[in-house]
DNA sequence: CAATTATTACGACTAAATTCGTAATTTAGA
DNA sequence: TCTAAATTACGAATTTAGTCGTAATAATTG
């Protein structure tokens, strides 16, 4: 049977996608020459290998793409924060048998700073209400 | 170089990977008939498939293999809390920017039962100490 | 306008993941 | 023992991820 696209479930990035959205969430619309410059700071990836992948992103639709101009300008179609959301509801399902709690325990350990804990209480008690 | 054997990272295991692990968790150390038949509730898979990715886990050292008897007897080589620390801390640094407070922000959503909270909200007070 | 440069398009190639069929082997039962 | 059943071994086929070279195209500039 054929699938409804418009309820096609986004997919969920590789790695290599999740570098270069990680670039498109800190840095904003930007284009193949842009991206390619930031990565290349860390990484030795080809020109043509963050096109490539940034195609095959924009034909699942993780990015979007503005092609007004030679240098065509991708951006991430979803929000980091949605994306991040969609990652943990996922390990959560997959890993911890569906319990955030435990995804939390095994979260939090000794490399945790004081800091990083007291935002994560601070949070708690938010929720009170 | 060449590496050091002992010093190789454990893989991370796959989507499949996990699925058996998570069996192997539940059940304690089993036979391929043992597992197939149990992931077989929930998905059609070929005897032979469960066979060949738990060979595959075997070459990776994610599960050992006891071949003394016929029906080779396979068990999850990590513990399930340690496999879960290191696929959380995986997703910590590629997703969330190496902060381990906003991904507990993320992971607690409206769907997060007053249970898990509350269940969380315990251990950040047994970090008091 | 021609030549150089920048960019995208296309396709090929490798590696890993997943699937499973068939052969070989071992065990158990008639 | 000999046949049937169960299991492992082997390897092929498919899909996805990742990599990049080269061709085609568009823009720039001398």
């Amino acid at each position: 049977m054929a699938r409804d696209k418009s309820v096609v479930k986004p997919t969920k990035p590789t790695e290599a996608e999740l570098t270069l959205l990680n670039i498109l969430w800190q840095m904003g619309p930007a284009t193949v020459r842009q991206i390619h410059d930031t990565v290349s700071v860390t990484q030795k990836t080809g020109y043509t290998t963050v096109l490539k992948i940034l195609q095959i992103m924009h034909e699942k639709a993780l990015v979007i793409r503005d092609e007004t101009n030679r240098a065509h300008v991708y951006a991430a179609a979803d929000s980091e924060t949605h994306t991040q959301s969609s990652l943990i509801k996922d390990l959560i399902s997959k890993a911890f048998g569906g319990s955030t709690s435990k995804l939390v325990m095994r979260a939090i350990d000794e490399s945790t700073s004081a800091e990083e804990i007291d935002d994560i209480r601070q949070l708690l008690n938010s929720l009170e209400k």
